[in-house]
RNA sequence: GCCGGAGUGGCGGAACUGGGAGACGCAGUGGACUCAAAAUCCACCGGGGCCUCGGCUCUGUGCCGGUUCAAUUCCGGCCUCCGGCACCA
């Protein structure tokens, strides 16, 4: 045995297993009603360039669990496909003048290659890319239902819009309030747009967060602060000199009596109607206008309120008060009536509006004990004074008592306001799907026959940088109506890249499926997801809109569940470690390498961690890794350095270690395969120090099983590997025990498979295993063989640690007390005390309390 | 401002139900092997004090207090950091 092995060789290895398990296509998966069905579902990838390693991170975790499931006897649908619609391609086609369908092929290319490399068990057969037209056919299948039903409609509403580009933004490209590819602050635009009616499912999205159990409780607590349910009243006021009322929405009707002002959203439609020809209509006119210049942020983020007098007056008729009414920007027209009733003792907004402009401040809540502020509003429950027959009364109990009194004097009624808007799903872009209607001049709204679907993205589209590049392709606009066949003009908007990712998770189901989006019969086998594992990025938007279609497809009647993931694993981000250098300030590890203060062995201080993100340039390239050390070590790095929702910081060092375990259990198993070859196998150990190994063996399998169950602890499941090889480079083995450690390392090899699957292979290969490992069964322990000979018996003195002894695990609560109370070293430390009482934990500790 | 989450050695993290704080890994220290180095293998590794070198002892899980025989874990009050939402009436 003169070789030595420098370093395992994973380059090889992995590649090998890597293209045998691609030609036995033995990760393809079919309906097997004779197993119990498990669905793990991966957030897919823009492919937007390389992989990075929040992907990595994602479907490394995934692909364990997957690997893990299998060997229990799971059927395991797991897929990966590309969300490949969306601005990126668009993007690189205006700035390289590519054309944006082979710049995302090129790029799904890429990243299908490094997933590869990684290992991934996909079922490749089912791969879904949303910019085929085969795909988003179906996005525009489900927009006709939708709009059938009434659940797709268009109206015109306010948008981002860039100058600059000549188009509309979404939200997350208005960031900030600027432009994402010029800078330009956006403006609020009033545009025709198509939205979803996902405010059709507001109760239910909202009532059925109590049955998601399995998600986590921070992603429960975003969906239900975006959807923003709150009770209150609506409350309408006469305007003096008017037929018409005004109608305000409260969370506090016990603050009526302390109206002074009313403020309507410039918005509003009264708002014009009001001044119509009268001395304060261009003052007015000018403020909408001004208004409406103003981007979202500016009319946020401004300290002061600003905001008109109309002129007009409404009657409060709790107090027969004459009061003014205001416009202003502080209220917003999407929410709530546009309107407010202004109480500004009592709500600060009002009070600073009301300080800015000089109107009164009416105090009708103060507190039980001491006085109200007097330089803020006073927002608390409290004591009802000045406030008719409700003086006097808690504010609590006051607000149902007034809301009562409203109801009975047919002023207003008890009503629910949510924050949850109807989801904006137009976009000005070509890289998208194209939203299937035509605009006929005689029949309005068309929608395009169900038999002309797919309306394909056409070619030949001119990527400027300015406005929608569809419309510049006239045989895709110039079309005719189906209805009455004269000229008509096809809608050029395309739909919200969220609108793909709503449903893709069906459409692994049955990929091929032609006449229909997704097979019902198989569907409902498969869903729902049982696992789905991704970024808590998604915890609103992609998440929300996914429960929302899923309602909507059962409505249609092709889905026979409600909720579509039942269990969510949000994974967390992957971080930089900063240093501190003195002459440099907080640098990236790479940085602190070319510096004189690591040589010298001076400790750096450590600073924050930073997100990885391709604009600091502080990512570290998967690709290198793999090349370097291979993809079962970066595996094991990713899964071993911190559990899987919490942030994992990069360490080179720590990669570096997990190599160096790989070649441990390497060099191990290398060193014994002639033996192991040699002999047969036997469960049974021969020797002594072998009955140890097989117990540690058998905790081993207990404590790995367990930690991935449920727990995904895969950090402490790897440490325990980790400790079990430790053990085996103790063991002393004999030639009586080679049968026994043949058993030993095929466990040892497959507790490792789900983690680093190629070595995994390789070494079962190595010792004369016959089929993949991946494919054979996870190894059971026996609780007998687990458990310990003797227990060790912590001895406590009044609560801290004094002593320990040995005791067999059997041992009674007399016996263990007995034991310890005749131990000599016990003896002298509780010499000439009195003993108090005596705590027995079973077969953990004894705890003497002393007087 | 509101809603979440987290604070444990030099570092990443363990400790699952209130019962031995620091598993496993990294970094570091010492030893074996080597002409030497790397690699590998073995051992040590929170801090202070005592010491006959076997141990003994005090202290320690962000801070202050409480419950308990016993608290990283439970309760109350703070501090710091991270994330989300934010003129939502």
């Amino acid at each position: 045995m003169a070789f030595v092995i420098e370093t395992y060789p994973f380059a090889e290895i992995e590649t090998k297993w890597q293209k045998l398990w691609e030609k036995e296509k033995i990760f393809e998966t079919i309906e097997n009603p004779a197993k119990p069905k498990f669905y793990v579902l991966e957030m897919f990838p823009y492919p937007s360039g390389k992989l990075h390693m929040g992907h990595v991170r994602n479907y490394t975790i995934g692909d364990c669990l997957t690997r893990f499931l299998r060997m229990n006897g799971y059927n395991v649908l797991y897929p990966m496909g590309y969300d490949s619609l969306g601005l990126p391609a668009e993007n690189a086609a205006i700035e390289k003048g590519v054309n944006p369908k082979d710049w995302t092929l090129a790029r799904i290319n890429e990243m299908r290659e490094q997933q590869k490399r990684m290992g991934f068990s996909y079922d490749w057969e089912r791969e879904i890319i949303t910019c085929d037209p085969e795909y988003y056919r179906w996005n525009q299948w489900l927009f006709l239902k939708m709009f059938e039903s009434g659940l797709a409609y268009k109206k015109e509403a306010p948008v981002n819009w860039c100058d600059s580009c000549g188009t509309v933004l979404a939200n997350e490209q208005a960031e900030g309030g600027v432009c994402w590819r010029c800078n330009t602050i956006v403006k609020t635009k009033k545009l025709s747009q198509w939205f979803f009616k996902i405010t059709h499912y507001v109760e239910e999205l909202l009532s059925r967060l109590d049955e998601l159990k399995g998600w986590p409780e921070n992603v429960i607590t975003m969906q239900r602060n975006w959807i923003g349910k709150s009770y209150g009243t609506e409350i309408e006021f006469q305007i003096i000199d008017d037929t018409r009322k005004i109608r305000v929405f409260t969370t506090r009707p016990d603050t009526v009596y302390g109206i002074t002002y009313l403020v309507i959203a410039p918005e509003h439609p009264m708002a014009l109607d009001l001044v119509k020809n009268a001395k304060y209509e261009e003052q007015v006119i000018d403020y909408i206008a001004l208004t409406g210049r103003k981007t979202e942020q500016e009319r946020s983020s401004t300290k002061e309120k600003s905001g008109v007098f109309t002129g007009r007056y409404f009657i409060n008729q709790f107090t027969g008060d004459k009061c003014p009414i205001y416009v202003a920007d502080y209220v917003l027209m999407g929410y709530g009536t546009g309107a407010v009733m202004a109480v500004p003792a009592h709500d600060q907004r009002d009070y600073e509006f009301a300080k800015e402009h000089q109107l009164p401040i009416k105090t009708v809540i103060v507190p039980w004990v001491g006085e109200p502020p007097d330089d803020r509003a006073y927002e608390e429950p409290g004591k009802m004074i000045e406030s008719a027959q409700f003086t006097n009364m808690d504010s609590e109990t006051a607000k149902n008592a007034i809301t009562d009194y409203i109801e009975n004097q047919k002023w207003g009624k008890r009503t629910v306001q949510y924050r949850l808007r109807d989801w904006l799903i137009s976009r000005q872009r070509y890289w998208g799907t194209p939203i299937p209607v035509i605009y006929c001049d005689k029949c309005g709204i068309v929608p395009v026959k169900v038999e002309d679907l797919p309306v394909i993205l056409p070619e030949g589209a001119k990527f400027t940088g300015k406005g929608n590049p569809l419309e510049t392709v006239k045989e895709f606009i110039e079309t005719e109506c189906h209805k009455c066949g004269n000229k008509a003009r096809r809608e050029t908007d395309t739909m919200d890249t969220f609108v793909d990712s709503s449903w893709y998770f069906l459409r692994y189901i049955s990929p091929d499926s032609k006449d229909k989006p997704f097979e019902s019969r198989r569907v409902n086998y498969w869903m729902p997801v049982d696992q789905y594992i991704g970024g808590v990025e998604h915890a609103v938007l992609h998440l929300l809109y996914s429960r929302f279609f899923t309602y909507v497809l059962r409505d249609l009647g092709l889905i026979n569940f409600s909720e579509p993931f039942t269990n969510l694993l949000t994974q967390g981000m992957v971080c930089m470690p900063t240093f501190y250098v003195p002459s440099l300030g907080y640098v990236l590890p790479e940085e602190v390498e070319n510096n004189i203060h690591k040589p010298t062995g001076r400790p750096v201080e450590i600073g924050p961690s930073e997100k990885m993100s391709k604009s600091k340039k502080n990512t570290v390239d998967p690709g290198r890794i793999i090349e370097k050390y291979g993809a079962d070590t970066s595996r094991l790095f990713i899964l071993f350095a911190s559990p899987p929702t919490k942030e994992l910081e990069w360490s080179d060092q720590s990669v570096e270690g997990c190599f160096r375990f790989l070649n441990r259990v390497y060099r191990f198993v290398y060193k014994f395969k002639d033996k192991i070859n040699a002999h047969e196998r036997n469960l049974i150990p021969e020797t002594l120090h072998a009955r140890t190994i097989n117990r540690k063996l058998h905790q081993t399998i207990k404590k790995v099983s367990l930690d991935i169950k449920g727990r995904f602890h895969f950090n402490t499941a790897i440490a325990a590997i980790m400790e079990f090889v430790n053990e085996l480079y103790k063991w002393e083995i004999t030639e009586k025990d080679f049968p026994f450690l043949k058993e030993v390392i095929e466990k040892l090899v497959l507790l490792l498979s789900p983690f680093a699957p190629h070595i995994a292979e390789e070494l079962n290969l190595m010792i004369g295993g016959k089929s993949f490992v991946c494919l054979k069964e996870w190894p059971q322990y026996n609780t007998l063989i687990a458990k310990e000979e003797t227990i060790t018996i912590v001895i406590q003195i009044n609560g801290k640690v004094r002593h320990k002894l040995e005791a067999p695990c059997d041992i009674t609560e007399n016996e263990a007390k007995d034991i310890v109370m005749q131990d000599e070293i016990v003896k002298t430390k509780i010499q000439g005390k009195e003993i108090r009482k005596i705590i027995y934990v079973p077969g953990k500790l004894v705890n003497i309390v002393l007087g």
